[in-house]
DNA sequence: CAAATATAATAGTAATACTATCATTTAATA
DNA sequence: TATTAAATGATAGTATTACTATTATATTTG
């Protein structure tokens, strides 16, 4: 926690690009504006031209920084996953009880992240609609074993770990906590796609709703 | 039930092809071999000149079939979606006890389809091993809603409520069927993704555990 | 056999996702 | 301050993709 606390930047993995975006105006400037434009737009009609143009720089500039758009998209995702174990770890400390702690945690998970401890001036509502449209993508791919193996996962896989972690803990005899972890961890971006473009196959379609039905079913799940 | 047994034919909504690929054997040729290439390969590396090659055609003549490799992979996803709950409704006929019902219905989900149903000679697992690692981007992109709008996803929609409606059924009181009938729905694909490329983030590693994860979720959530 | 339809063959286009090269600006250091 | 190094910009070029268009040749049907 202290650790955490202390070093307020979200750590990404150096594999995800060629040169830290972090450590330039222009690299930040490549960071906060795919965000503006992929989610105005979307991944597919995104490309490093275009970012190009919004930022008036050129490609080779930007090529230097990324090694194209789907690091790029990997790297917006380990942030968000960054800032949402970050949000976790804070609002699940100090807290004694298993269950709740859980509930707390499930209940950061849905919630918008706090851009505030990144060097980047993004809108987390920005982050959070590419997040629930394109992290699927990110993932869905050819290349998935290498990246994997090369750490592109490992902030969303560690904050997966954390939520079964926190079910282990509330029922330890139960069997499927990591399953269980993943699905709650992929329904707090899906169930806010379904509600989105498939507003018939959910019920959830506020903030609130969807954690009372996470809740009744971590509740029941690991309580009876 | 004697509607759909009948009618052996799944129906595909028109809107996903320009010409009935059922209706002539280069129409099967192309269905078939694009199964085999995406199985193969992916969706990204597979285009129409690989599969006129693949099937001894020409990109044009693909082209008179399908507007494009997307809504193949829609076609696709329509095929097998048919199949799923054509061979979910033969197999919860007849069960008069709810819970029985919707346990049956789950795991039919988790199983291969059964491909004999169609006009094409395919493998099951070639088509559910396409579906785990390809239906999200079938949804995932810019052309959502008016490709939802058009019926392209009826199918799986059609399913999604079936499975909503025998939760209702096994309790009225619970606020959450239709979440929780597109959670395991997609628990049916993603997990066995998960199984392959993300190991430690389940502990469903067989179609049997699969079941008994969402049976135990199931169970305790609708009858505690 | 004629007419309609389906398929094949071939060519071409705009956009994408890069790679390469060299010039210029900015920053670091001696 | 001069020198050097590093970062960025400008420009050009390539292979691939995702199509569209046209015309020729089969094949089917009336």
């Amino acid at each position: 926690m202290h650790n955490l606390l202390s070093n307020l930047r979200v750590d990404i993995n150096s594999s995800l690009y060629l040169k830290d975006p972090e450590s330039s105006l222009l690299g930040i400037n490549i960071v906060k504006s795919s965000i503006d434009l992929i989610d105005a737009h979307g991944i597919e009609e995104f490309n490093f031209k275009k970012l190009a143009k919004e930022i008036g720089s050129t490609e080779s500039s930007i090529y230097r920084y990324f090694e194209n758009k789907h690091r790029l998209l990997l790297y917006i995702s380990s942030l968000y996953w960054g800032i949402m174990e970050f949000q976790m770890v804070v609002q699940t400390n100090n807290v004694s009880d298993g269950l709740e702690k859980l509930l707390k945690a499930v209940e950061t998970l849905f919630s918008t992240p706090q851009t505030k401890c990144t060097s980047f001036e993004i809108e987390g509502q920005k982050l959070r609609h590419i997040l629930n449209s394109e992290f699927v993508k990110a993932y869905h791919h050819k290349f998935v074993d290498e990246e994997n193996e090369a750490g592109c996962f490992s902030i969303y896989k560690r904050l997966v770990s954390r939520l079964s972690e926190m079910i282990v803990e509330v029922n330890s005899d139960y069997s499927f906590c990591k399953s269980l972890a993943s699905v709650i961890t992929e329904g707090s971006l899906n169930q806010y796609f379904l509600s989105e473009h498939f507003h018939n196959l959910t019920d959830c379609h506020s903030k609130d709703n969807l954690y009372l039905f996470y809740k009744d079913l971590l509740t029941k799940t690991l309580m009876s």
